[in-house]
DNA sequence: CTATGGCACGGATT
DNA sequence: AATCCGTGCCATAG
């Protein structure tokens, strides 16, 4: 028995480690999954009656006083304002999107795609093939692209595989233009057809969709080109076309990166990890920065638990020991999470300010490692920390906690704005040379590099005066 | 001949 | 230990 107990101990701080390690890893979003399931299979857990500041109302942590009413009124000091700060209601009500992010087409009716698609063609279909219809729609991935084929839908509804393909060929049309496609191709190959009805498309566009999306994404517009018997700049003109008038993925809320189709997911971010703004205008005030613990109150053991815990006996006893050692250990390492991102944002906030404040150019360079020297914790610690994670920054914008650690950024920017300014373009040794006298020194070979990541096609290619950008 | 992209190497970072 | 990043060299397109 004591040595069953003593083992069961030594398991729990293993898995304490475990635990606050995988915990810390976790999106805020992701975190509030896993304590809802938690709370649901865990009898000792309980969620509490938030706490709200007297002064104005905003949730409180678990315990002090409001962490922006208690500062003193003169505020000189520059030390940001790291707090947690539970909100759960920041998952459900979406109340802080950015306005920069397009709507999502269709959770303004908070209809589901096939529902949303459906309604839209409905009148213009008999009843027989609204039901057909009903079928395929609710045949649709993620992407709204088909799961099955025409001629599967044929057979299991003994129809003529032409009347499907037909009746497919009308959902294409609906909003979002697209969907029912078989893939991407298909998708943008149908909304060239729309697109068609009312402007010209420039040429070769539709061979390009068909056969050279792989190549076009690389930018290897010369290779295209050449297989296709057209120009470079042609092919350029098409490509910046497709950027701006198609999408890949039309059931998506919105695509990031057509450059990128593969992981163009990772682009789109809903909701931040973490808040940063400034505590008002001026800007020797300190800045303010959220940590979102995605709870509605506070999470704690249930002390009526506890409480029967004591009075029962043997057989149950050992499975309720395990859920209020459960209980206490995920509490615990919630906390440590908390704990840590709070430790690392202090830093992070207070190193990273111009460029919070300043915007990309104002960048400093930093790394992991020393983030890690300075708090006296493991390199690997702060990778999980920050891997994942995202950030509000105070003009809306939401990106990853990774570009804190960003060497590039800086340079990137600059070379984008001077090319954006450009009388006649700039060639990349010209770049360099103008980044040196600035006192950056670069190699030539990385202001390439720096200007294909920022999407930014070779000075050949350019038109004078004005810039070529997309997305 | 010049400008640029590909490949790959070495060093830093995670 | 694995990965990422800047860079040099070389081939190729213009």
């Amino acid at each position: 028995m004591l040595q069953s107990q003593s083992q069961h101990t030594s398991l729990s701080t293993s898995a304490h480690l475990a635990q606050t390690m995988t915990l810390l890893s976790l999106t805020s979003s992701e975190l509030l999954q896993k304590i809802e399931s938690e709370l649901s299979n865990n009898p000792a857990l309980e969620m509490i009656e938030e706490r709200r500041c007297p002064m104005c109302g905003r949730l409180l942590p678990p315990s002090g006083p409001c962490p922006i009413c208690s500062q003193p009124k003169n505020l000189e000091t520059s030390e940001p304002i790291v707090f947690i700060s539970p909100r759960e209601d920041f998952y459900t009500s979406g109340g802080l999107q950015p306005e920069d992010l397009p709507e999502e087409p269709f959770t303004s009716e908070s209809l589901d795609l096939p529902t949303y698609v459906l309604r839209q063609i409905a009148g213009d279909l008999d009843w027989d093939e609204n039901l057909l219809a009903a079928f395929i729609l609710n045949h649709l991935d993620d992407d709204g692209f088909l799961t099955t084929t025409p001629l599967e839908v044929a057979r299991y509804h003994h129809r003529d595989p032409g009347e499907i393909a037909d009746l497919i060929n009308r959902l294409k049309r609906c909003e979002p233009i697209g969907v029912c496609a078989e893939g991407p191709v298909d998708a943008m190959l149908t909304q060239l057809d729309i697109l068609e009805e009312n402007a010209p498309i420039p040429p070769y566009t539709r061979e390009v969709v068909r056969n050279f999306l792989p190549k076009l994404s690389q930018h290897h517009y010369a290779e295209i080109a050449h297989a296709l018997c057209a120009t470079t700049a042609q092919i350029a003109k098409v490509a910046e076309f497709i950027y701006e008038n198609l999408n890949p993925f039309p059931a998506r809320s919105h695509w990031g990166d057509v450059r990128n189709p593969t992981e163009e997911e990772n682009q789109v971010f809903h909701q931040p990890d973490i808040l940063i703004y400034p505590l008002s205008d001026n800007p020797s005030n300190p800045l303010v920065v959220e940590i979102i613990l995605p709870m509605r109150g506070t999470l704690r053991v249930n002390p009526l638990f506890k409480e029967t815990l004591k009075q029962i006996n043997d057989d149950k006893a050992e499975e309720w020991r395990e859920d209020l050692e459960k209980a206490n250990l995920l509490i615990k390492c919630i906390q440590q999470r908390s704990n840590a991102l709070k430790m690392l944002l202090e830093k992070l906030v207070a190193y990273q300010e111009p460029y919070i404040r300043g915007g990309d150019k104002e960048l400093r360079s930093l790394t992991r490692a020393q983030i890690a020297k300075e708090l006296d914790v493991h390199e690997s610690t702060i990778s999980r920390a920050v891997s994942g994670k995202t950030v509000q920054l105070p003009n809306r914008r939401i990106i990853p906690l990774s570009v804190f650690f960003d060497r590039s950024l800086p340079q990137r920017t600059l070379i984008r704005e001077m090319i954006d300014a450009e009388e006649d373009p700039l060639s990349d040794s010209e770049i360099q040379q103008r980044l040196s006298e600035m006192g950056i020194n670069i190699a030539r070979r990385t202001v390439a590099k720096y200007r294909s990541i920022e999407g930014i096609l070779p000075a050949h290619l350019r038109q004078p005066n004005r810039s070529a950008r997309s997305a």
